[in-house]
DNA sequence: AAATAATCGAGACGGTACGTCCTGTCTTTGG
DNA sequence: CCAAAGACAGGACGTACCGTCTCGATTATTT
């Protein structure tokens, strides 16, 4: 039944998209019944598509991680030395900021959000900073765990202004990749 | 009426601390009637004491701030040169950290729920930023607000890699300023 | 969508009695929690029907007024002479009395409780009561009103004597019948 | 020390007097701040002379009760025939009306208010018809006690009636106590 | 007249009921 | 046969009241 479930599966990304939307604008706030209206359905069918309201909020994270996923092996950061694949990598990020931002704001462990969250996100970002560490061109000092957490606090936080001030999208990679670069290289 | 209100102040900082406590475990759930208990009060004192649910929420932010003010306060910024400045600003907040990583992981702006935030946070820090740039010390195009939030993002990420992994504060402290000096430095 | 609604209006009345019956033995105490226990419902679907805990006695009230109205009605009273109206009219009302007794012990008007009370009751009794007068089979100087006050009185503690010591009903109709028509004197 | 008990005496008479005045504008409601203040004192202090909510109730109820018992005393209903004393009898509580119509109509029973109100108000009615029933004046069949709820009724009954139309005490006293002795018919 | 005791108000506190709102599970109806 | 509608139990929220309590302040009483 391959057509029903591709149905399902649309109008599940419908209502994801819808309630992003929605929680972009109101916060957590926003009953369920708040949600279905929003996406144009009733309340019960809502709850068919999502049994729990965090479910429906882990459908969220799952989207952006799959969207991140894409954007991220787009970005073939094996194939590339490590400045331009840190700033592809940034620019990967920063494209699909706001929902990358909402989701994080809210409690979702986007980690847990998705099943292949780890292989498809965290994975290709430690490999990337692995693979700088072992080249020698790191300070000493910083585990790959480490790094992801300052580079991801980074990206946070230049997103988080980028959403105040007006800033381009080309912009705040550089300003991230330039930062994050001189602040880790090994010579200084 | 001195003394009934310090009496009254008194009360309220320690249901503000039970609840910081409870919460930092319990997470965003944990009802009234939970937090008034952990508190040793009953349900309707709790709501003499906070109106909301959100005026609670606000007054822990508010104490995070009190007490991060305080910290900033005594690091003295205007009497130490940028790089020890720094130092000490980030071991005082890695050191109110937890408290400060709980408020901004929930939903809470910290700069609304004080009216001296802005004050006794943002100006010490920014007036930092901007006598780094008026010395010349830091790369060009980076204004004071666009460094606030970097280095805000850093200690972010810092703050919850060392709650995953144990990290000592001082690590962290060298870590954050490490990386952030070189990343902004002007001869980079 | 008259199925539904015969449904709710039977719910309703199936709660009316369950809370009549509650209140008649636990009197004006019993939570709304409790009433709903006793229906056999939840707390939520109790206010669902009954917005306030003054609706639902209304509508007990509302209910007596209902069922003494058709025990009225059979009673037939304008085709009867006085004597065996009045009988059966006090015969219909001590049928209905425990429920009628409990009403009007609390402050719940039984008149502002229905809207046809007033069409119902008041008018049939009071019409036997003019007609007797236009009859002339009373004494002069008793207006229709000041024998239905005096009637009802005479129902209500013969009620109340009835509730206390074990009186059948014939035997309270006759006595109070008794009494009205003929007087305590014993030849008068 | 009867001086002091003699001003908290008359303290809790005003409070009963002004607390009976409220209750019988706002009925049951009325929250006990409102009982204070309406009394000119402090919540505390209307707690210091009455424990409960019910206590100030059957207290208002005790001094109608007194009341009553002193006017009962002054009909000497032994020294005059069953005519006359009931006659006196039910002058007597018409003029305590008010009160006895407002306690009656909440839940307080008469009866368990007061000590004494059973020897002081009881007996004497009770023996009244006692005595006519000895005399042989009245019909068969008929119990003191159920004479007692059936005069009550009678006298509850013309009390409503007199509220609402203005009926004069000696019309109100004269229609109760003919119809009662005399029957409700021409001639009987 | 000064010290002491009783009484007052003011109001905080624990507890509980109320009425509202939302969640997650159902049944019932219609396309 | 699945959607939309909506009823239901449960529970948290914020409000209001009750009965208990402690605290100063204002009285009366006592020495």
């Amino acid at each position: 039944m391959s057509k029903g479930e591709a149905l399902r599966d649309r109008t599940a990304a419908l209502i994801v998209d819808s309630a992003a939307a929605l929680l972009a604008r109101s916060g957590e706030t926003a009953s369920m019944e708040d949600i279905a209206t929003a996406a144009g359905i009733g309340r019960a069918t809502l709850y068919r598509y999502f049994a729990n309201r965090d479910e429906l909020l882990r459908a969220m994270a799952s989207a952006s991680v799959e969207e991140l996923a894409v954007q991220i092996g787009e970005a073939d950061l094996d194939n590339a030395p490590f400045d331009e694949a840190l700033t592809r990598l940034t620019r990967a990020i920063i494209a699909t900021g706001s929902k990358y931002l909402a989701l994080s704001r809210d409690g979702v462990g986007l980690t847990n959000a998705h099943p292949d969250a780890d292989k498809a996100l965290i994975q290709p970002v430690r490999g990337l900073f692995r693979r700088a560490i072992a080249e020698g061109s790191l300070r000493d000092g910083l585990s790959p765990d480490l790094l992801m957490s300052l580079y991801s606090g980074l990206v946070r936080g230049a997103l988080g202004a980028g959403s105040d001030r007006r800033l381009g999208v080309e912009e705040m990679v550089a300003t991230i990749v330039t930062v994050f670069l001189h602040g880790v290289r090994a010579k200084g």
